[in-house]
DNA sequence: CGTCGGCTTGAGGGAAATCAAACGATGTGG
DNA sequence: CCACATCGTTTGATTTCCCTCAAGCCGACG
């Protein structure tokens, strides 16, 4: 995975600098590499932890289990993506990072990642970047658990998660690959799985996605996208005029 | 406000430079200084912004309002948190910025920023330092917001903000000043102002929590405690213990 | 004294949860 | 190759938590 931004709201005089940023990072983290399966854990609640991930492939969550059996995912990640950064500030990990799918990872230790950060700021650039989009995320997260209804939110994390593979490449004619089970969304969106389904089955009847064995087809983006509209950042809103410019990278 | 973090949870290894990237930081911004009435807007959706700003007095929050007139509140900050550290990443604001009560704010160009980090690399640190805790209560949110009940998720806020307010010396006898009103607290947590309302009801019944003009008088912290435990985070979960070490910084 | 913002309470309705069961694909071992 | 277990999906019936609508209340302030 080749680090991309096509998005416009980034400082555009940053990108020169980021790519290098990632590249390096990259270069610095590839001897370095871990496969998981699907369901393993590759970070446990409460053990402290020196290393810094990056998605080589598959998919992994930020999830955590609550004492009475309640799941939540706080955040997915999809190959490129950094995880684990905030570690570099924590002693312990408060939540678990677990594959959705089979994955690949690169890691780095904190110490070496320290030093690359000496010799190479954009390094560092690279990683406040990932924070940066996380936190964007997490925020737009926060407004759809508050304030949207079950379609709103399922709407809008099929097309998050659709413009976040676009610009990574990994999604061709507003289908992509999706490994994450009805339960998995449910926890993701703060729903329950049969609530999830029957959202799924009227978005289907309705014509607008069609879920398959892990394949996410949307029929048609821009319905889709006037039903999440409201729960939209203003860069995910003015998404659609840009789509195709999303592969010139 | 002096910075301070007793947390145990941080790498102690880094409280001195924090506190020193903290002294600095807060130097270097102390010349420019701007006060605003509760409800004024300190960032504006959709405005390009350049500044970075550090909460002097008073109380702000991130908010969104959608469309159609729902309103959600992300995230609230108190005197010695920096905010608009993303502004540093984005050409724009997704979200507005407004004082929920009258409040002073310090505030640094990007430029000069840039330029004090190159100087002082603790600084640096002082600002991941405010990204990371603000990624880590955005965490926590996202949690209460997915899968708590009305009940849990008002007294996780209530907590949440008493423990920070507590590490800033801002809160003594579990008694401190929030200028937030019912209708604050719903956009915060995802609720309604009347539902809000009659679970404030139902915990002053119960003797946990009273809050009368702007003041939250908590009665029982530890069974208002076991209430939020579920969707509380292993740092979170820990602090009654030390809750007395909290001012010794 | 009236009005305005914020708080309080009631009645009724609705969106999503819960409980329960069946179905379909995939894999496995006898 | 079929019996069977497993995992994820689908659907129905019922319940509940929270929302909506509506109105009254209280303190602050001009």
């Amino acid at each position: 995975m080749r680090f991309r931004s096509d998005f416009p709201l980034h400082r555009p005089e940053l990108l020169d600098t980021l790519r290098r940023g990632d590249a390096l990072l990259a270069g610095a983290m590839s001897k370095d590499c871990k496969r998981f399966n699907k369901g393993d854990e590759i970070i446990r609640t409460g053990e402290p932890c020196d290393t810094i991930y990056r998605l080589e492939s598959g998919w992994v969550a930020r999830t955590r289990l609550l004492d009475d059996g309640r799941r939540s995912i706080i955040a997915v990640f999809i190959p490129g993506e950094l995880f684990g950064v905030k570690s570099f500030l924590l002693t312990e990990q408060p939540d678990s990072v677990q594959s959705l799918s089979n994955a690949a990872v690169e890691t780095i230790q904190h110490d070496r990642l320290r030093e690359l950060f000496r010799a190479e700021p954009d390094v560092a650039l690279r990683l406040a970047f990932q924070l940066g989009e996380d936190e964007r995320r997490l925020h737009n997260y926060v407004i759809s658990l508050g304030r949207a209804n079950a379609a709103e939110r399922i709407a809008m994390m099929l097309l998050e998660v659709h413009g976040r593979l676009s610009r990574a490449g990994l999604a061709a004619n507003d289908r992509y690959f999706c490994p994450m089970t009805q339960q998995d969304m449910a926890d993701f969106v703060g729903l329950t799985l049969v609530h999830v389904n029957r959202v799924l089955r009227r978005l289907r009847e309705d014509g607008l996605v069609t879920i398959s064995r892990g394949t996410v087809q949307i029929h048609d983006i821009d319905r889709l996208h006037r039903l999440a509209q409201p729960v939209l950042d203003i860069f995910e809103r003015s998404r659609p005029e840009f789509r195709d410019h999303a592969s010139i990278c």
